[in-house]
RNA sequence: GGCCGGGUAGCUCAGUUGGCAGAGCAGCGGCCUUUUAAGCCGUGGGUCCUGGGUUCGAGUCCCAGCCCGGCCA
């Protein structure tokens, strides 16, 4: 035996206590090298199949006959790769459970079926390590399918894991740990990988539904050097070259209504915006929306669209269509509930949202700032926080008022109300949908109003986009354009809670500096 | 911003009335050829988030702060 006393070898004198489990698993790659003649970080390795799907190749009469005639053997051989998420060392036998992003797979090594030096690294192993494996698919005496590593690259290490993993039955816990350490995250809980594998289905599914209906993706600029299309704060950059301030945008909408302009009737963006505001379990200060942009279409031709989009999702993702959320059974089969605004006000409130004085009374009684504001912002701040509250089931809420909605067609029957709509569904504003305005003198002096109105803080990112109105001047058609946050979607459709379970990356505080490093400027 | 809960070994977590800092997993040494979070024997490992305070004595009580989570605004 090696000597590898627990007593501190002399020379090499260890992290503090002795007890560090990297400088094990160090010392183990040292020997792997030394001892063993292996690289650790292994290469190129053909024809190895998803565990999943090396699984699948399990051959049950194969297995039967060779168990019945050793000398009969048709078991069909695969190879494999995989991180140790077990390590059983019997003795001459070892077990390892390999994982993957397809699931989990059993692998033995026999010490008669495989040469030294693969033997003894099969012992050496530690959790998290990733290996590749090859041999013969065949069940143990309990019914597990397992490889039985044999032959030629019967057993490789891929990539020595120097970090020890996470705890092998709970994982991870801590939900910023989750975050930070994203790639612990995914290879200690499958349901990560599930999440973030449907999400990828979602977006593709989008896009081939929009594409079907002759929608086209386009890309539109994400540095802008006026932040519009929405009322959010934004994230402020600098362009060297040009010695310009820019923003990530908070909105694609005034570029893709040029689009209109230009004559593209039907176009779609998916990607980031970017909102330097809070961040609670519903928001990231970057997050994904697709907006859609149909011209000659209004928010009625957005609204079945959307409703037959989400639908389409729902029964892709579940079959029947109903999807589990937070509790609730959310049917996404039945035509979604439409309401109008203002019913939907009375039915929370007892009165009308036009009965000013009352509003701000419930305001007050609410708890909400009401000196000061305009009535309709009164009316929406009270409308926020009661009428949005119990929407769960699909719900369109349509008719918005107009003094709150200023880029929105108003009604011709009542230009007190717009053509809009908000999809509420699990309590989550889901998106908004215009009939959008396209008479460029209107949304000027709309634009202008909206600055009038911005306090000093407002004031230092706000400002006229000329250039977008100048557009506007051309001629746009009468469009419809509407927005889906897809996170929240992908929150509904994937039974996820909270946004950063649908986020690979979600922005995070900074860890604090380690000892000995520069603490920040 | 307010309120509540949390921060203890690499990971997951206990810690009673204020009285020697604990368990499982992981690690290290050993046994073991059909295990399933393998098992068994032995063994090392702690800035109890930070800083004050009370006390003979603080993981525990008090104050302030930092960080995380939840609820509310």
């Amino acid at each position: 035996m090696a000597a590898n006393a627990p007593t501190t070898p002399e020379g090499s004198p260890p992290a503090r206590g002795g007890v560090d489990q990297e400088a094990d698993r160090r010392a183990k790659l040292k020997r792997l090298r030394d001892e063993l003649g292996i690289d650790p970080f292994g290469g190129r390795v053909d024809g190895l199949l998803d565990l999943a799907a090396a699984r699948q190749r399990y051959d049950a009469e194969a297995d039967r006959r060779h168990k019945a005639d050793p000398s009969d053997d048709s078991r069909p051989i695969v190879g494999i790769a995989g991180r140790v998420r077990l390590h059983r060392v019997m003795g001459n036998l070892i077990f390892m459970t390999l994982r993957d992003h397809s699931g989990d797979l059993q692998v033995a090594v026999s010490k008669k079926a495989v040469d030294a030096t693969s033997f003894r690294l099969a012992r050496l192993l530690d959790l998290g390590d990733v290996v590749t494996a090859r041999g013969p698919l065949a069940t143990t005496k309990t019914g597990e399918i397992t490889v039985w590593a044999t032959g030629d690259g019967a057993l490789a290490l891929a990539s020595k894991c120097l970090t020890p993993p996470p705890d092998k039955h709970s994982g991870l816990q801590d939900p910023e740990l989750r975050c930070r350490m994203r790639y612990a995250d995914m290879f200690t809980h499958e349901q990560v990988v599930r999440t973030f594998k449907l999400r990828s289905r979602i977006v593709s599914a989008i896009r081939r539904f929009m594409d079907e209906r002759d929608f086209l993706e386009v890309e539109t600029p994400m540095l802008q050097p006026v932040a519009g299309g929405a009322a959010a704060r934004p994230f402020v950059t600098h362009h060297n070259a040009l010695d310009m301030p820019l923003f990530l945008r908070i909105a694609p909408e005034l570029y893709l209504k040029r689009l209109l302009v230009g004559g593209l009737p039907r176009v779609y963006e998916i990607n980031r915006n970017f909102r330097n505001e809070g961040i609670d379990r519903q928001h990231n200060p970057e997050f994904t929306s697709m907006e859609v942009y149909q011209a000659f279409g209004d928010y009625m031709t957005g609204l079945e669209l959307t409703e037959s989009l989400i639908r389409h999702l729902a029964q892709t993702v579940s079959g029947d269509g109903v999807i589990e959320w937070a509790g609730h059974a959310i049917d996404y089969n039945a035509p979604f509930r439409r309401v109008t605004y203002a019913e939907l006000f009375r039915q929370a409130n007892g009165f009308a949202m036009t009965e000013f004085e009352r509003v701000r009374r419930r305001a007050r009684d609410l708890g909400l700032r009401e000196a000061g504001l305009d009535d309709w912002l009164v009316v929406n701040a009270v409308f926020e926080h009661t009428a949005e509250k119990g929407l769960i089931q699909p719900t369109f809420v349509l008719d918005y008022p107009s003094a709150i909605s200023p880029l929105t067609r108003p009604r011709r029957d009542d230009p007190a109300l717009c053509e809009r709509w908000d999809l509420f569904i699990g309590e989550m504003e889901i998106g908004p949908c215009y009939s959008e305005l396209n008479d460029p003198d209107v949304q000027e002096a709309r634009f202008r109003q909206q600055l009038a109105g911005a306090d000093e803080q407002e004031a230092t990112f706000r400002s006229l986009d000329s250039d977008f109105l100048d557009a506007l001047k051309f001629g746009m058609p009468p469009a419809g354009g509407l927005g889906i946050g897809i996170d929240r979607l992908v929150m509904l459709l994937s039974g996820s809670r909270t946004i950063r379970d649908v986020i690979l990356f979600p922005l995070l505080r900074p860890q604090a500096p380690a000892e000995g490093e520069a603490p920040p400027a």
